[in-house]
DNA sequence: CGGATTTGACCAGCGC
DNA sequence: GCGCTGGTCAAATCCG
């Protein structure tokens, strides 16, 4: 199976003349055999028409499902080639002869359809490669023009500037890695939709953690002056805004050093030691981590004081230079509780199934710096934002807890986020109508010694699934279980991937029986149980109603109104990928306002005329490749979060990542689950 | 053997 | 200035 996959993606149209072939030569099937293989194939088949629209996603399983077809064809054949003509001469008295010709009939017709599909999954093969190695280029190319429009976007000044002058040019950053505004101005011209796949790649402004705003130099684009509207606080652009650059954060104090001696900007753009939003996820979950998508290398490990658990660090290492780190700790009060604490912005594509993570953490964090400066509205001066300003939401049955704790030089001390960061909390481990409880959340990520010095309590966004039911979580499972299974292209080997995917019951299959499986559970049974052993997997309704949540803010939404105003406005494609597509499922999921719903459909219909804005979103380059190819939509891993509209709705249709990913420095077996059972280090 | 993890050491920020 | 703490580095170690 997968090897006729790989065979068919790198020999392109050969398959089908193998089948051909195969179908004449193959000996010997009974009429047991045969009759049992074409029920599968009926099955399969029957499942056909209506995924026309979703050839792509679908491809693979399509690809298994091939497979199995073509050997029941092969059965078939044998009937209909070789041995159904002597039957027919020497047994046509037997009953059994008309048995044997329906059967052959049937046979030939599902014959046909397998043909039919082959040729089309051939078409689909050859256009994802083609597509894929198009994005490398495009890819490789862009990457260069990056690093030169780099060196001249940032003259000899160095990153001081943002604070001296950014600080009235404030975009949102949804999770692109703005700041390059030339990079928009290049792929502008070209709306194919593989030239908006590469935005997705090579900008890295695919769905990101967009934990913090940007602020872009004035040349970069004088329409982000709309950007007020979404950040008119001052408080952002005097204290969050200085430091704040390109989007990239947690500058090693060491390397921010050097980068500064030594004058390189290009990693003075991405390194400043940038107050970022950080998104804290809560989340029950018996894996040391959760399995969000990404791939993270442990770096350092600490105990915290206050919290005997150790608290692990970890860097994205699905691109060398992504800035994005999270923290992983358990939580003091309850050991149960998993605090996954996400920093900075992807600068790189995410595999499909980060994106549900990534998307829900940049709309928290967005909501976080927008909705903070909102509820400020505007007016608040720095030091009055030193005070915190909490303010409860009640948004679709989940309640908000919106604190500005973004004051920088605040700690919040003894947090298990100790963040002088404004921080979020996504608190996924109580019901979401209990707003004391979610209160209570706070005081759990504060040891007790620091109540007293808690005057910026984290955000607090309670999404409570129930508690009793997510003892174990993965984000990239989070009703999003055929992207959970798309990592084997990023991490197939990775051994600790195997953890919280075995937990999930998702053991290291190829991936196309995961996919297969899933596509098969999707459409045969939408509420397949979860194998035995396997806790409750997190609720997609949860996420999507959180990402509901979140983007129904209306200082959210204005915040991401701004964005978009201001990307588009100054003619860039920059959100096409990054924001827009993060826009693409925030606003059906939060059924957004009018203004984003415009940008994004400005920017859809821009690139993909033909799209339908309300059903396609993408993040994903081969998504919006489809998309561009293939008018009608296709379901991505981020357009799980639109699906908030059936409860039992499954991940709304499968999305391969191309054989392999751009990224030369993929780890052979990034981690996503570190066993920190084996923390030893104590200070 | 290459890559990930571990873990002691180092550094910076903060409070006293 | 000192101590505490969080965060990071990097050599040693582990592992597939």
């Amino acid at each position: 199976m997968e090897s006729a996959l790989g065979k068919s993606n790198s020999h392109g149209g050969s398959e089908r003349e193998e089948n051909t072939v195969v179908l004449e030569s193959s000996s010997i099937a009974d009429d047991q055999e045969a009759g049992s293989k074409e029920e599968i194939v009926l099955k399969v088949g029957n499942g056909r028409p209506c995924q026309e629209n979703n050839e792509l996603k679908s491809s693979s399983p399509k690809q298994k499902d091939l497979s199995c077809k073509q050997i029941s064809t092969t059965s078939n054949t044998n009937l209909k080639g070789s041995s159904a003509e002597p039957d027919h001469s020497a047994a046509s008295t037997s009953p059994s002869i008309k048995e044997k010709d329906c059967q052959l009939e049937s046979a030939r017709a599902e014959m046909g359809e397998v043909r039919e599909e082959n040729q089309r999954l051939k078409k689909y093969l050859d256009r994802i490669t083609e597509e894929y190695q198009t994005l490398q280029m495009q890819l490789y190319d862009i990457q260069q023009k990056a690093n030169k429009s780099k060196d001249i976007a940032i003259p000899s000044t160095n990153k001081n500037y943002d604070q001296d002058e950014e600080s009235e040019l404030v975009s949102l950053s949804l999770g692109s890695f703005s700041g390059k505004p030339k990079w928009n101005q290049k792929n502008d011209k070209n709306p194919s939709t593989s030239q908006g796949k590469v935005e997705n790649e090579s900008d890295g402004e695919s769905l990101s953690l967009g934990l913090d705003c940007k602020y872009e130099a004035p040349k970069s684009s004088a329409t982000t002056d709309q950007v007020p509207l979404a950040n008119p606080s001052p408080r952002s652009s005097l204290e969050e805004v200085p430091k704040e650059e390109a989007g990239e954060t947690w500058p090693p104090r060491k390397v921010l050093k050097t980068v500064r001696s030594s004058g390189m900007e290009d990693e003075v753009v991405q390194q400043s030691p940038a107050k970022k939003a950080r998104v804290s996820v809560r989340v029950r979950c018996d894996t040391p981590t959760m399995n969000d998508g990404c791939q993270w290398r442990k770096y350092g490990q600490k105990i915290a004081k206050g919290n005997p658990c150790p608290r692990a660090y970890y860097r994205c290492t699905i691109a060398p230079s992504c800035p994005v780190r999270k923290q992983v700790q358990r939580s003091a009060e309850d050991m149960s509780i998993l605090i996954t604490t996400y920093e900075g912005n992807h600068n790189h594509p995410l595999p499909m199934s980060a994106t549900a993570m990534a998307s829900t953490t940049s709309a928290a964090a967005s909501m976080l710096l927008s909705g903070s400066s909102s509820s400020s509205s505007g007016h608040l001066n720095p030091s009055a934002t030193a005070t915190s300003t909490t303010a409860a939401h009640d948004l679709h049955g989940y309640n908000f807890y919106l604190s500005d704790n973004s004051k920088s030089r605040f700690y919040v001390p003894n947090s298990s986020l100790s963040s002088s960061l404004p921080t979020i909390v996504l608190d996924l481990t109580s019901k979401p109508s209990s707003t004391s409880n979610s209160m209570s959340h706070f005081n759990k990520f504060s040891s007790p010694s620091s109540s007293s010095h808690q005057l910026y309590p984290p955000t607090s966004l309670n999404f409570g699934s129930n508690s009793e039911s997510s003892t174990n979580m993965s984000w990239s499972n989070n009703g999003l279980l055929p992207y959970g299974t798309h990592l084997p292209p990023y991490n197939i080997s990775n051994k600790n991937q195997s953890a919280p995917l075995s937990s999930l019951g998702i053991r290291q299959q190829p991936m196309q029986n995961n996919i297969y499986q899933n596509y098969m559970q999707k459409n045969i049974n939408p509420h397949p149980n979860p194998p035995q052993g396997v806790p409750h997997q997190f609720q997609p309704d949860s996420i999507a109603a959180a990402t509901k949540a979140i983007t129904s803010d209306p200082s959210f939404q204005s915040a991401l109104a701004a964005a978009l105003t201001s990307i588009i406005g100054s003619n860039s494609t920059v959100g096409t990928t990054g924001i827009a597509g993060t826009l693409g499922h925030i606003n059906q999921a939060g059924g957004g306002d009018s203004s984003i719903s415009l940008a994004q459909k400005f920017k859809w219909n821009d690139h993909f005329p033909g799209s339908t804005t309300t059903t396609t979103s993408s993040s994903s380059p081969f998504l919006q490749s489809q998309i561009g190819n293939n008018s009608s939509s296709i379901g991505c891993a981020s357009s799980y979060l639109n699906k908030t509209t059936p409860p039992n709705s499954q991940p709304g249709s499968l999305m391969f990542l191309p054989p392999s990913l751009p990224f030369s420095s993929a780890p052979k077996s990034a981690s996503t689950s570190p066993d920190d059972t084996r923390d030893h280090k104590s200070l």
